[in-house]
Order: structure tokens, then C-alpha cells, then sequence
RNA sequence: UCCUGAGUAGCUCAGCUGGUUAGAGCACCUGACUGUUAAUCAGGGGGUCCGGGGUUCGAAUCCCCGCUCAGGAGCCA
């Protein structure tokens, strides 16, 4: 297994790559894309062609070129499809150090009045043409390192023991219980709803394989409107028998570490488009930073970072009291001292969900762990070791008011040899957006769905 | 859901305390140019001022209602 490589190139006809042009130097190649920006003087064109892996500068010389050549190229829009013949050149005046010089240009379609122009745009006529969008250079470029981090994560697990096991998206009930859900009507059985995590399913198949993740959809049908999140976002959740939190802490840590330095080292041209700051990646190396909720607290208080209430139209501001979840505010305030991540654990039970295991040395605790990213990049990962007790799982379910019946199965889990067990799920879209330097989670994800857009 | 703000040309915006024929840049069309990078220069076409109601001699401008969108809060990944 581990000697097959993938290949079909072979099978297709030998067209050329932008991003392989360096292996071409002084050859004629064929190129397939698009017109991304086309300028002129006389009898000199630069056309700007992109074909999905890249951007090269194509010149076309009046001299060079036959007179209808030369015209269709005068005459090109941005966004028409063509395929260009010529050879590579390196040369220092171009953006990508290598240029083409025309031989041939043949036209597949002439485009007409392309909205995006090169001039800026607002958000929402960007989203209102996501569809074409994706073809300008910094969503090119968020796509790429998109595709790098999920490819991380999967190469993270598959080579270290973990199997992947798909949890269902149509479920009979909430996995927390908490969040608002989508909901639909499923046959003769009822109301269906799409899940939310694939958490609940996770801990089953960690029973059945041991170290297994999920890795798919989730939706929240909150009516959040801010830049971090969306209803339908993707999530990897690795359950793993036997970890403890601290195992969970230290995996969370690992596969941090370890998606960001990929992205270093397989993104370079991407981040550089996306003017991001490379070495404050750099600085993302094991240890994290680690608090316990309560050092949190008092951190807050010794710093003045009071909890803000709104008691009839007033704000009020008073001391961080114990116990209460931390909010934006606090999150930022306690982030804007660290240039790495910092793992919170060891939270007030009541603030966090009904599976997580209690502290045995303190029972106001649960063994939950969340990871904030620095530069205001916020929550990236939520995480736990499970309440592994069939009564003391069960009563949690019985007080938070929520269906034992729909339960059952779960409650099977600590029937039938049951083991301390943890997980935690880390999110993909606010991971990229904060390895980007993205503004909005909605730049993150190919086509977003946020409360008040679902086209296209 | 709550709070705040915005809607004028295909796009981004200007348009003052109400005033007569509503403007700019880009995009588009025509022409000039052998090194452009959001090229430059000359010329041209392009408007339901978000919708409805009101105040007024007169409304893009002021008031009310609605619609659409954005930012923030809470919830969380």
C-alpha cells in the first residue's frame, strides 16, 4: 500500500501547467485558461492567463504573430476562455519570473461584460457572485490552503493510527441539546435534524476501532450574524478510547502544530498573495500555552476585565465573577498577550454540555478543554474527556430535560465495557480563516451559507 | 433575536442646512501607443436616486412604514 502512487496523467492529452512552467524553460508549450487581466500598448499585448494552478504573462508581439492573432488578442475580455501557444521565457519583468511568447491564441468563448471588475467591489455583490469570485487571486489563493489544511488533517490521522468513520448528518435528536437545529420531516418517522456534530456517533466507532475521526458538515441554525460564523461549516472530530484530557490536549496540540507547519511549508506562493505574516506562524511550536478556567478568572480580575450586563438599557460593569463563560471580550483580552495558542481547561460544569466527565477532585468541574488561536483568530477547537459513568451520564440527560429514549444507544456505550474516553472537534473553516488572515470566515468556504444567504 | 449603520449608473462612491437639466472614477464602445501590471491620452453611450406613503411651491436630500444588506452582541467550531 504504502508503494502506490496515484497516477492518470497519462491518460490525458499533453497540455501544460502554469505552476510546471519551470520545467519548460525555451520550450513551446500549450496553455488552457482564462484571460485574468489583459493591458496594452500598440503593437505589444500582456495578457494575464490563468489556468486553475496559476497566473503567468503572455506576450504577444505584432511582429510575431499573424494579423488576426494579434487582433483577437487586442480584443480579448477578462475572463474569456483560451488556449495559448508559445515558449517559455524566464524574465525578470514578469510577476512569476517566467513569461510566454505568443505563437498562437485560440478563442473557446469571448466573454462578455464580466462583473468583477479590477476595480474594488463591496461584500455583497462579492457574495452575491461567489460563483465567480473564486477565480480572483486571494480566493484562489484561500481555496489552496484550504485544501492544504483538510489534507493536513487527514494525512495527521490516517498516519497516526486513526480511521476514519463518517457519522450520519440526518439525526433523530440534538447532540448537545443546546444550539437551535435544522429541521426536516424524515418519512413516517418524524422530525429529523441535521447534525450539529458528529460527536455522539464519534465516541461509538472510538468503541468499535479505538482512534477513529469524523469529518464532515455540521449545521447550526443560530441566527448568528458576526465574521465567525456560519450555519453550514465542516468539522473534524477525533474520539480516541482510553485518552484521558491531558491526551486529549496534548493531540489537540499536536495536529495544530502540525497543520499550520504544512501550510508553511506546501503554501508559501499562496500565503504571500494573501500578504499574510509568515513568522508569527513560525512561532506556532509545542508547548502551547495552557490555563486553567480559574487562573483565567483571576487573570481577568487582576486585569481589570470586567463583565459587562445590560440591566435595562444600562451597562454595568462588575468584576468577573466565577463561573459565568467567558465572551468575546474576555477571550481577546486574555489571546492579545500570547503569540501562540492557548489551551483553557477545566471550565465550571453548568456552562458547559451534559456529556462531559466531572472533575473526580472537584465536582463544579467538568474535564473540557477549548483552544484559542492567537491573532483574534478565537475558538478553534471544543473539546472533552466524556462522562464514561452509565448513571451519572444518564442523570445529566435527566437534568438537562432532554429525550432518555433518544439516548438509549449512547447510554449503551457506558453499559457495555466502558472506558475513559475523550475528543474534541476542531473547525475547519475557522482554522483556515485564521492561517489566512482571512476578515471573514465567509472568504473560507467555497460557497457560504450565512442566515441571510443561501444563493449561490 | 437585540443594538448600530447603509441602499444614487454594471461596480465603488460624491451629491452640504431641500432649489430648477443628478456627478466622478472604473467597466463597456471608437481611436493612438513595443514593456503593461487597477497602463495612459482623446471621444462616446449609460439612471425606477431600494419600495410605498407624507410634509413642501419644490424631495436623492426632511418624517413614517416596509424591504434588502452590512457590522457587533448572545450562542458556539
Amino acid at each position: 500500500m504504502s508503494e502506490f502512487q496515484p497516477s492518470v496523467t497519462s491518460r490525458y492529452k499533453t497540455y501544460h501547467y502554469i505552476e510546471n512552467l519551470s520545467q519548460y524553460v525555451g520550450q513551446e508549450v500549450t496553455l488552457r485558461g482564462w484571460v485574468y487581466h489583459r493591458t496594452g500598448k500598440g503593437k505589444l499585448q500582456f495578457i494575464q492567463l490563468r489556468d486553475g494552478t496559476g497566473v503567468v504573462q503572455c506576450v504577444v508581439f505584432k511582429g510575431n504573430v499573424s494579423e488576426e492573432v494579434f487582433n483577437l488578442a487586442k480584443d480579448l475580455t477578462q475572463e474569456s476562455s483560451v488556449i495559448i501557444k508559445g515558449s517559455v521565457r524566464e524574465d525578470p519583468r514578469s510577476p512569476s519570473g517566467y513569461e510566454i511568447d505568443v505563437s498562437d491564441i485560440k478563442l473557446v468563448q469571448l466573454t462578455k461584460d464580466y462583473p468583477i471588475t479590477p476595480k474594488e467591489h463591496g461584500d455583497s455583490f462579492l457574495l452575491e457572485h461567489r460563483h465567480l469570485w473564486l477565480r480572483s487571486s486571494k480566493q484562489h489563493a484561500i481555496m489552496r490552503v484550504r485544501a492544504a489544511v483538510v489534507k493536513a488533517i487527514r494525512d495527521f490521522f490516517d498516519g497516526n493510527g486513526f480511521k476514519l468513520m463518517d457519522s450520519p448528518i440526518l439525526t433523530p435528536n440534538a447532540c448537545e441539546g443546546t444550539t437551535t437545529l435544522f429541521e426536516t420531516q424524515y418519512f413516517d418517522l418524524g422530525k429529523a435534524y441535521l447534525s450539529q456534530s458528529g460527536q455522539l456517533y464519534a465516541e461509538a466507532s472510538a468503541m468499535a476501532l479505538g482512534k477513529v475521526y469524523t469529518f464532515g458538515p455540521v449545521f447550526r441554525a443560530e441566527l448568528s450574524k458576526t465574521r465567525k460564523h456560519l450555519t453550514e461549516f465542516w468539522m473534524v472530530e477525533p474520539e480516541m478510547a482510553y485518552f484521558d484530557l491531558e491526551d486529549d490536549m496534548d493531540l489537540a496540540e499536536d495536529l495544530v502544530e502540525y497543520i499550520v507547519h504544512y501550510v508553511l511549508k506546501t503554501c508559501q506562493k499562496e500565503l504571500q498573495t494573501l500578504e499574510r505574516d509568515t513568522t508569527k506562524l513560525e512561532k506556532v511550536r509545542r508547548p502551547f500555552y495552557r490555563m486553567t478556567y480559574t487562573e483565567a478568572v483571576e487573570w481577568l480580575n487582576k486585569n481589570n476585565i470586567p463583565l459587562i450586563r445590560k440591566v435595562g438599557g444600562q451597562e454595568i460593569a462588575e468584576p468577573f465573577p466565577w463561573g459565568e463563560d467567558f465572551g468575546a471580550v474576555q477571550e481577546e483580552a486574555i489571546m492579545e498577550q500570547f503569540d501562540k495558542p492557548c489551551i483553557i481547561h477545566h471550565y465550571p460544569a453548568k456552562v458547559k454540555a451534559f456529556y462531559m466527565k466531572r472533575d473526580p477532585e472537584n465536582p463544579e468541574l467538568v474535564l473540557a478543554m477549548d483552544m484559542l488561536a492567537p491573532e483574534k483568530g478565537g475558538e478553534i477547537i471544543g473539546g472533552s474527556q466524556r462522562e464514561d459513568d452509565y448513571e451519572a451520564l444518564k442523570q445529566r440527560i435527566i437534568d438537562e430535560n432532554l429525550p432518555l429514549d433518544a439516548f438509549q444507544w449512547y447510554l449503551d456505550l457506558r453499559k457495555y465495557g466502558s472506558v475513559p474516553h475523550s475528543g474534541f472537534g476542531l473547525g475547519i473553516e475557522r482554522t483556515v480563516k485564521w492561517i489566512t488572515g482571512a476578515k471573514h470566515i465567509r472568504e473560507v468556504i467555497p460557497f457560504p451559507r450565512m442566515i441571510y444567504r443561501i444563493v449561490p
